[in-house]
DNA sequence: ACCTGAACACCGTTCAAGT
DNA sequence: ACCTGAACACCGTTCAAGT
C-alpha cells in the first residue's frame, strides 16, 4: 500500500520498526511451524527483513530470546484457565494448561528444562504451591510438596518436547508407539517383567489421561500431609 | 615404554587402538571435567590422539556417543544400589541412584530428559514399575504410576542437571541460593505468596531431601491405589 | 578394516560502518 | 538510536586419500 518497489525485489516488506515484540513473536511462529532447529537467527533476519545483527539491539542473545518466547506462552497459558475455586481443580487446571501449551509449542518444554528459575517456571510453581494452604497442607511441607508437582510436570514436558522432536511431523502416533512397545516386548521377560506388560498398554494410552493420573496421585500423596481435608 | 619419540612432539599418545569403549570412556572424562559444552570432536580427537572423522568409524553421530556415555553411567548407578527387599526402599534406592549419579555427571541429566526412549530410561521405568506389584498396585493402575515416578525423576533430573550449568563450578552453593531467594522475596507478595513464604526455606533446603520428600509423596499417593499394605 | 585431516555447510555473535 | 551485513570463531559431519 503505497509502498513503491525499487530496483531490486525484497523478498518481504517491513511491516514496521522492530522491536522485541516483534523478534519474541515471529520466532514463535518459526518454532510452531518449523520446529526448534529452524530458529536461526540468520532465518529469524531473513523473516523480519533485517541484518541478523540488528536483532542483537532487542535481544541479548538466543538464550534471551527463547526465555522471552517461553514466557510468552506460558503467560498465556496460565491466564486461560482461570482459577477454580476447588484447589484440587485448579492445581489440576495449571497443570493441564502447561500440558496444553507444551503440545501446542513442543519447544517450550525443551525451553523450560534447559532454564531454571525463569519467569515462566516461577509462574507455574506459584501457580501450583499457592494452592497448597487451601488442601491443608502444614506450611513446612509444602514447598516439598509444590517441588514434587512442579518437577513432575517438568519432566513430562522434557518428555513430550523430546518426544516431538523425534517424530518430527506427527507420522502416525499409534504406529510410532506400536514400533516402541515391540521393542519392550522384545526384551527378556525375567529381566524386564514390568516393561512387557507395559508394552501392552502403551500403544492406546493417552498422554494427558496419564498426565493427569499422575498429577492425581501426587495430590493423593499431598493430601495425607495434611489433616482431614 | 620403549615408545621412541621421532620427530615434532605428539602432545598425546595412542594407549591402544580406539573402541568405541575407549571413546565413550574419554568423552565422559571430558563430560566431567570440562563440561556439557567441552565435548567436541576435535577436544575429543585430540585427546585420542586421532582424526576427528576416526570417531565416526565407531560411533554414528554426536548423539549416540552421547546416549552410550548415559547409558555407562546410569548402569553402573543402578547396579550399585542393589535391590533391597523392600519394595518402596527399593524404589528409593533407585531414585537416589539415580539422583546421585546426575549430582555426579549433570550432563547425564540433560541427556536423559533428551533422548526419550534410551536404554538408560528404560533400566531406571524397569526398576521403579518391578516393584509396584510387591506394592499392591493393581495391575492396571502400575503403567500410570511407573510412569508418575519416572517423570518426576525426570523432571529432578533436568533441573539438576541446568543448575549445575548455570554456575559451572559450584560456586558457593549457599550464595547462590539467596541470590535466587532474594528474588521472589522481591516479588509482590499479594501476587506470589507461595514464593514469598518459599524464599525462606530456599537458601538451606537440601536438594537430596526434597528429592527424596518427592518421592516419598508419590509413594504415598501410591499406596492409595492398592490393598491394604 | 581402520584412520587421517582437509573441506563443507552450517552456527551464534561481534563490530565497523552507515543512517 | 537503531540498523546493515561482512567477518570471526567456532561447530558436526563427510569424504577422498592413505595404510
Amino acid at each position: 500500500m503505497g509502498v513503491v518497489a525499487t530496483g531490486k525485489q525484497r523478498s518481504e516488506r517491513r511491516a514496521d520498526a522492530l522491536s522485541k515484540e516483534r523478534i519474541v513473536e515471529t520466532a514463535i511462529e518459526i518454532l510452531d511451524t518449523e520446529g526448534e532447529n529452524a530458529l536461526t537467527f540468520r532465518a529469524l533476519a531473513a523473516r523480519l527483513a533485517t541484518g541478523a545483527g540488528a536483532i542483537y539491539w532487542h535481544v541479548a542473545n538466543k538464550n534471551d530470546l527463547l526465555t522471552a518466547a517461553t514466557e510468552a506462552v506460558v503467560a498465556r497459558a496460565l491466564t486461560e484457565g482461570d482459577d477454580a475455586a476447588e484447589p484440587r481443580q485448579a492445581i489440576r487446571d495449571i497443570a493441564l494448561g502447561v500440558f496444553d501449551a507444551i503440545d501446542a509449542h513442543p519447544w517450550v518444554g525443551t525451553q523450560l528444562t534447559r532454564e531454571p528459575w525463569q519467569a515462566a517456571m516461577l509462574s507455574i510453581f506459584e501457580g501450583l504451591g499457592g494452592r497448597l494452604p487451601a488442601l491443608g497442607v502444614p506450611e513446612p511441607a509444602q514447598f516439598d510438596a509444590a517441588s514434587a508437582l512442579l518437577n513432575y510436570v517438568l519432566g513430562v514436558a522434557g518428555q513430550n518436547a523430546a518426544n516431538a522432536r523425534e517424530h518430527a511431523r506427527a507420522t502416525d502416533r499409534r504406529a510410532f508407539l506400536g514400533a516402541v512397545a515391540a521393542r519392550w516386548s522384545a526384551l527378556d521377560p525375567r529381566r524386564y517383567p514390568f516393561l512387557n506388560r507395559a508394552a501392552e498398554r502403551l500403544p492406546d494410552h493417552d498422554d494427558r489421561e496419564q498426565f493427569l493420573a499422575g498429577i492425581d496421585l501426587i495430590l493423593a500423596g499431598i493430601e495425607t500431609l495434611g489433616g482431614p481435608a
